[in-house]
DNA sequence: TTTTATGAAAATGTGCACATTTGGCATGGT
DNA sequence: ACCATGCCAAATGTGCACATTTTCATAAAA
């Protein structure tokens, strides 16, 4: 459950663009070939394949998103791609530049710094909501969490164990219910997804589990103080692992290769 | 200067839609009658215009914002309004149907307590991380601020009152520096702006002078706790007064009464 | 009278052609 | 060798025509 939570924001499979796009391809062939006309959900496809790749990480950095390549992998009219495109980048995903196309952004260690401050602080704000109302169930399931948390660490699974550290926090805003909030920190990880593969040392776990036990045990206390205390300290020691890595990587990735397993239908020349 | 920040969200004067539509047309005038091309700030005007009169409370809940008569209304390609709607869909400011066109929301009750209950979370949040860093300069801007607040009060400006109630949290959140803060601040205040049309008693302020300088005085003594538990009882208070106000008004505008200062060059029949 | 069917007008969605702008490359001048 | 200028291919932006869908009004049937 907390697994498919995280796959909203991280898309840790690639299973779910990859059915949308060959549904998406079998209804479009039925129709003849050139009909173009009335694909309600081709749009949602392409968006969620090109999402998908941002937050998976598979979209560098500084890459160039071209309407024309895009329009040719994903064999759609460049109309459609540009939709799509503009759509990311109202939601600032995407870095639009007028008459120059969309870019992903290249975030500065400032707007990591902001992004992790901003989650740090709505974090406080939420454990300070969350003490009020919380009972034996909650409790339950983060514990729970925390074990598979463990258990991922145990195994050495480091790609379930980062997808697992940000479920947690997840799950504690999502004990409030609150849609917005829920939003925001949704909006939070995904911008900081595409910045932990500019800044994050890939060498260590992002969060320690250590720390969220500690964070559960001052929930069950209805600490508030220490609860804050420990997120704070949890949150600076993260942001203290931050390092800068602008050893001029100019990774020109051709977007064919990142989305060669959606779409196996580009043919060129 | 709290007013211009207000602005922003609330757009308190329609000066500035007004001036930017005015100087558009002016240089679209220019080009001859029907170029059609390369207009860069066309958008951005169109985009302005119709998101003030959403902040301004001028479309009510529940309108349709049709493209054709808003081609007409401003006098631009439909295309042009349509990129607009499509973008505050995106933003989540206007509801898009599919092949159904795009609405002002109406929010139910739950949403404006939804967004009360996030403005709340993160108010506890800010106030956290604000007691780390007061210093006097901002207790001194934050009085200033008060001293405004009851002017307005005393000589019965209400609008302003509003609006300076409202300045006030943008203020605290703006004193972190922290523009993801600000701008999910921003976020919540365009959306409860629309929604104080439809369940917000006209009769009162919306915010208590004196709550929000039991804030300033409990962050002045560096007193977490105390700031935390003010802003609460503050928030449940204005909460409290949220009335349903589902009396069926189908209150159906007419959008060229709404965006008639804007651009008076329509000409219908 | 209420409900259902139907067709026309209006509105939304989309591909396409074309204008404009950008970026790179070659050429020529200092 | 370096910088400036101009040209050409490619990419972005936009209006337009047309397909599809919705909506509304009118008429027909129960």
């Amino acid at each position: 459950m907390s697994a498919r939570q995280m796959c909203t924001f991280f898309g840790g499979d690639a299973a779910h663009p990859l059915g949308l796009a060959s549904a998406m391809a079998t209804q479009k062939r039925q129709s003849g070939k050139r009909s173009g006309k009335a694909n309600p959900a081709e749009d949602e496809a392409v968006y969620q394949a090109i999402l998908h790749a941002l937050l998976e990480g598979k979209l560098k950095a500084g890459v160039k998103l071209a309407e024309p390549p895009l329009a040719d992998i994903f064999g759609v009219s460049r109309e459609r791609i540009r939709k799509v495109l503009h759509r990311l980048g109202a939601e600032r995903r995407l870095e639009m530049i007028p008459n120059r196309g969309a870019r992903v952004p290249r975030p500065t260690l400032d707007d990591v710094r902001r992004v992790y401050e901003a989650h740090r602080v709505l974090e406080a704000g939420v454990l300070t909501q969350l003490v009020r109302r919380v009972d034996d169930a909650l409790i339950e399931r983060l514990n729970a969490h925390l074990a598979e948390e463990r258990a991922a660490a145990t195994r050495g699974d480091r790609a379930a164990s980062v997808r697992l550290s940000g479920a947690f926090h997840v799950h504690l805003v999502e004990a409030l219910g609150n849609a917005e909030l829920s939003r925001f920190l949704a909006d939070l990880l995904s911008r900081s997804s595409v910045m932990v593969s500019v800044y994050e040392p890939a060498t260590d776990s992002i969060c320690a589990v250590d720390e969220h036990g500690a964070i559960v045990e001052a929930l069950r206390a209805r600490d508030v103080a220490r609860a804050i205390a420990v997120s704070r300290e949890h949150f600076l020691h993260v942001e203290s692992r931050l390092h800068l890595d602008d050893d001029a990587a100019p990774v020109s990735e051709d977007l064919t290769a990142v989305f060669a397993a959606i779409k196996p239908k580009r043919r060129k020349r």
